[in-house]
DNA sequence: TTGACAAACTAATAGTATTAGTTTTAGAAT
DNA sequence: ATTCTAAAACTAATACTATTAGTTTGTCAA
């Protein structure tokens, strides 16, 4: 036997630690060997590859993410709860800058795997939403604008799409996007009301 | 003399053709140089290196996707033109999604040069919101909460996660994005002269 | 104590970008 | 017409990536 005892449970955990530390969606074999004492080959004693490798911190990402999405809104219900994951995602989101950017950068045709672990991460927001009592198409829907929203402040605001007018209050504008997606919302929840109202009085 | 006649910009349309054709936000140089018909090296004679070639592609798709948002725009006002820009803004997404993906992943750190191409991308939008007659500070939010939309829509629609509740109506949800976002605005004017009248009556 | 297997290694390939230094050649100047 | 120059091509090399094949080493169990 090997006498450095690696794992892949050690290299996985060395990959998270780096991603977390630089930022970066990734890190090369080479500087994790490195980093493991190790010489870049023996890694493939334990990973069959950087996909592999990849898939494995993803579902890492995927969790932690999920677990404290889950945590903000606990004991919350509907706008309550819809304002705290649009605040714990946006917090996850720069505080783990590397991991989000991985969890929003699986290709779309290969890795089905992938997609798999990533359905936990719709889930809580539909649970969100099914409090309000919606059509589960309407929430498909609502779901959809509200992870929209999320990501596309995330992604603008990282790529430097939102520097320009650097003095107007970032944090307003998201809380202007939360609330014009919640007044959408109840807005939906009138029109559903009375849909429903009007198909059974017929 | 070399006697190929290359030059910068012979080199940057290859180069653009080529993310049009794989719909990858990048070529390599050895890729481009086998289609060019000379070797990798020889594109230095002509380019500083990949980072330059990137900034030009990227000058070039920047430009591309203004026109295009201009010309479904032109003859537009308000929520007409916001409609319009909504869908001007995914087709083009999805019909040049190479050159779509390179526009949304300009680092923010550096490049304060690429930054600078950007900003007619914004001004587009801020461009139509002026006409609703709101502050400069209520434009600037909303053109986030806008462009976050359109953005984020586009994203998880690329990356998949909008692969799950297949069976739904993806065109329908992004209406409803889009229409929520012009109630929120609606809402937003109301308050804003409702403070202006308030302002000066006192 | 020996033999097998896991886990490390070395060496090599192939694909990226890039640099240094050399050759070719078109076109201007003599 | 010949020669000189400078641009534009080249070759060769370095330094990164990931990956594979084949070899050695060391531990544990028979």
């Amino acid at each position: 036997m090997g006498t450095k005892g690696l794992s892949k449970e050690l290299i996985v955990a060395e990959a998270i630690a780096c991603i977390e530390s630089t930022g970066q969606p990734g890190v090369s074999l080479h500087e994790l060997a490195r980093r493991l004492g190790v010489k870049t080959p023996s890694l493939y004693n334990h990973i069959k590859n950087t996909k592999e490798l990849q898939y494995e911190v993803f579902r890492h990402a995927i969790e932690k993410f999920v677990v404290n999405q889950k945590a903000a809104t606990l004991d919350k219900r509907k706008d309550d709860a819809v304002k705290a994951f649009a605040e714990a995602y946006h917090t996850f989101a720069v505080e783990n800058k590397g991991l989000y950017r991985l969890i929003m950068s699986i290709p779309s045709e290969d890795d089905d795997r992938a997609k798999e672990l990533a359905i936990p991460l719709l889930e809580t927001v539909v649970e969100i939403l099914s409090d309000y009592g919606l059509l589960e198409e309407t929430i498909a829907h609502w779901q959809r604008v509200f992870r929209a929203i999320l990501h596309g402040f995330i992604s603008e605001e990282e790529l430097g799409y939102f520097y320009y007018y650097r003095s107007i209050d970032l944090r307003k504008s998201r809380e202007i996007a939360v609330q014009c997606f919640l007044d959408g919302l109840h807005a939906e929840i009138e029109k559903d009301t009375e849909m429903r109202l009007g198909e059974s009085g017929q």
